[in-house]
DNA sequence: ATCCTATATGTAAGCATTTACTCACTTAAA
DNA sequence: TTTAAGTGAGTAAATGCTTACATATAGGAT
């Protein structure tokens, strides 16, 4: 009668949840503590479990990484594409790139410092290709607005359209910094107005 | 009479000079293998000396962060405030600030990625004073440049002058992913150039 | 419903390795 | 001859991960 009263602190959960927990634990570690203080340890305590149990769920910590890579890879890049591919005019997609962009890395705070320090060490040679996928992705599909617009006309033809995608690449660090000097307060759909402006005025 | 001809491989310096040996091999090892991977073990073998050596140098490994800090907010900062301040016309200004950025970020490549990772963990109060101090200085400088711009007329007074530094604190972070992407092969006056064109136009 | 069992999820303790740093001692250089 | 620069061995603590063991949970048989 009274069995089901008092309940578990630790009921046990499936794998798939689990999974996402830690995942979202070490993204939350790396933008507060930084990646070089993220240890299974800090992230088993932060998540409430011991240490043994996040290998039951992930053979290594490096493979966390990977996972979230990979998710980047799927969730970020895919919805870019989406936006980039889509029907509606230039200037309009190129809005949404930039707003998605804005709401992703507000929405998930340490991915960009992840992609970014991870990016910068040659030892795991798959991984640094997923990193390079990533950043390369963006570029192209941001260019290919850009050309788009340049060929319907609303755009100039004399733009450089790499250094414009190279000066789009900046915008999720500014973005970053902002986050962090302000800890973590800023109004995202106002701020992508603004750099939509900025981009627009950029390429007329 | 032959007492010379045979050099010690382990002369013995004077700790101002290996203390720049130390900071630049700091700063090296950031950029080819990550903050994470930055161990004095690593950092004793690239200089070629014991790890004991360099705690005659250093007290600890985070005073050599420090003084690496310091030494950016002197000579990079430093740099920048002279520019903004000069006599000469704003746009002229905006492009060597914009020069000396990208000359002195390519001169040190691994500062990008200390300052931009070291900022965002709370670790260390007065670290991140330093940091947010550098961060602060290069915005409210570069705004100098632009409101004196509006002020004498050649650029337009509608732009957002937040908005614009904050695009601004980007480029050294594309310059960086550029740089790790091609492996340190960059065109530095090319790209400042382009740079400069492009936040030019978007200024008028 | 109740029991039984297989399995997935959990833990605490411990492992080998790496880390930042110290110390006793040596020796080049002023 | 004094001092600053250098070394190699060692320390305690932290790290990623393993292991032996415990038990909540799901699902089929009773």
């Amino acid at each position: 009668m009274f069995a089901n009263v008092y309940l578990h602190n630790n009921m046990r959960k499936p794998t798939e949840i689990r999974q996402e927990q830690i995942k979202q634990a070490v993204l939350d570690i790396i933008f507060t503590d930084g990646l070089k203080n993220l240890s299974t340890r800090m992230l088993a305590q932060r998540i409430g479990m011991s240490e043994g149990a996040i290998f039951r769920h992930f053979p290594t910590k490096q493979h966390i990484i990977v996972d979230i890579v990979n998710d980047v890879h799927k969730d970020f890049i895919g919805g870019l594409r989406k936006i980039a591919l889509s029907k509606q005019n230039p200037p309009k997609r190129l809005e949404e790139f930039l707003c998605f962009t804005i709401k992703y890395l507000t929405d998930n705070k340490g991915i960009t410092l992840l992609l970014f320090s991870e990016a910068s060490h040659n030892n795991d040679v798959q991984l640094k290709q997923a990193l390079t996928q990533i950043f390369n992705s963006q570029k192209k599909l941001l260019s290919k607005i850009i050309l788009d617009g340049i060929a319907e006309g609303v755009w100039d033809e004399s733009v450089p359209v790499e250094s414009v995608a190279m000066l789009y690449m900046g915008i999720p660090v500014s973005l970053n910094i902002e986050l962090i000097l302000n800890s973590g307060l800023i109004d995202s759909s106002n701020f992508c107005n603004k750099m939509f402006q900025l981009m627009n005025k950029m390429l007329k």
